[in-house]
DNA sequence: ACTGATATTGACAATCGTTTTCATGTAGGG
DNA sequence: CCCTACATGAAAACGATTGTCAATATCAGT
């Protein structure tokens, strides 16, 4: 059950950069399909496993979408945070939440739950989107 | 694009009545094969239409798992609330937030957002799970 | 550098939740 | 009772994701 170590591969290392250089939240076709754009030839299936192990390293934030699609964002601070994001373009916005994080855990005390977790993501529309209508 | 009128079925007075008798979250799989153990022969299809409508009529609350499953369940209030649910006996709590309401109006407004909603969820492990280790 | 152990890759198939299709059934207003 | 839309169900389609497995590449230790 240990974790296996991990190595550094221009496969990885090209998914990285097109990760940092998207900005806003895009999903591992996407970044497969920017990928090929760019003339790599990275795997789809090694794009899901990079990315997920990006995810799980803390590297990079996910997002579950409403239809269950996962997508995944480079993000500027590697702290707990959470987003406020454009329904319409996209735009994204790290927000620091510290009334969240202690209305969740007196939530959590008050019921008597351990080992407390939350997600919290915020939509909308920006102002640029407002303005266009 | 009108709304198409909706009609009382047997199958969904059925799939009501087990969402109900249901307590926390369940996926639309699960209800479909209570639905089956009760001797029902409602179609999956038909399970998936009803949990739509549903929810889409604010009957039922939704939770997205992590994995991109969808969950339904019935909650008592039928207004805005959200959940606090065990991670491991999926124990589920309805909790109100009126101070992750006013935070998420303070935190769209000095961004500039319109038009927002937002989805949060707490996980933790309840007291039960914690004593029997 | 060379080597060996092992992590990684990629093409493809498989999985799994969910949606669509379409012919048939049925609710419910007139 | 009769329409006519909406609803159903079986099966196929779909789309994101994960598994398989042989070939390959990384990197620590020599």
């Amino acid at each position: 059950m240990n974790t296996p170590i991990r190595r550094n591969t221009k496969q990885r290392a090209a998914i990285s950069e097109v990760v940092q250089s998207l900005s806003n939240f895009h999903s591992a076709q996407d970044i497969h399909a920017e990928l090929a754009k760019r003339g790599s030839t990275v795997g789809l299936s090694t794009v899901y496993r990079a990315l997920a192990a990006m995810a799980a390293d803390g590297d990079v934030d996910t997002l579950l979408r409403d239809d269950g699609e996962t997508l995944y964002r480079q993000c500027a601070d590697a702290a707990h945070h959470h987003h406020l994001v454009c329904r319409q373009c996209g735009a994204t916005v790290e927000v620091d939440g510290p009334t969240v994080e202690t209305w969740t855990q007196r939530i959590a005390a008050e019921h008597d739950f351990d080992d407390v977790s939350h997600t919290l993501e915020v939509f909308g529309r920006c102002a640029q989107c407002r303005a266009q209508g």
